[in-house]
DNA sequence: CGATTGACTGACC
DNA sequence: AGGTCAGCCAATC
């Protein structure tokens, strides 16, 4: 781990930078979930601040974060929308009209699975 | 240190 | 179902 003492670009990004590399291949996260799992509920908008501030890149799947409505980014850096969305593609992750199928892709760390009786 | 912005989200119309 | 308004949080100017 290198000990970028010096250079803090805030607790905060650190942990969504963690928490976006943990997110599954075939899988995908909105900035809400990415701010909730790295322990702040509310700051999905500065998930996406912390993401657009072009982080290690390789080493950050930002490709595999979406909007709340699976909606891939507009302002993609680094490349364009197209580029994120072949990179979802290759993880298995189909792409229409630049948006995925959070029922099926949005990645759930906890067995979710509320089976209900279906009725009526 | 104060104000503005920004890859967001949910509610309302 | 799609567009608009307001709320929240951290980073940057």
């Amino acid at each position: 781990m290198e000990k970028r003492d010096r250079i803090t670009p805030g607790e905060f990004a650190g942990k969504v930078y963690g928490t976006v590399r943990q997110i599954p291949k075939g899988r995908v996260s909105t900035y809400g979930q990415i701010a909730l799992l790295s322990g702040y509920p509310r700051a999905a908008r500065a998930v996406g601040n912390a993401l657009h501030n072009n982080p290690d890149g390789d080493l950050t799947p930002c490709y595999r974060v979406v909007s709340s409505s699976g909606r891939l980014s507009e302002a993609f850096v680094f490349g364009g929308v197209n580029v994120q969305k072949d990179k979802l593609e290759s993880d298995g992750i189909p792409v229409h009209n630049m948006r995925v199928d959070l029922k099926q892709y949005m990645w759930q760390p906890f067995t979710v699975l509320s089976k209900k009786s279906k009725r009526t």
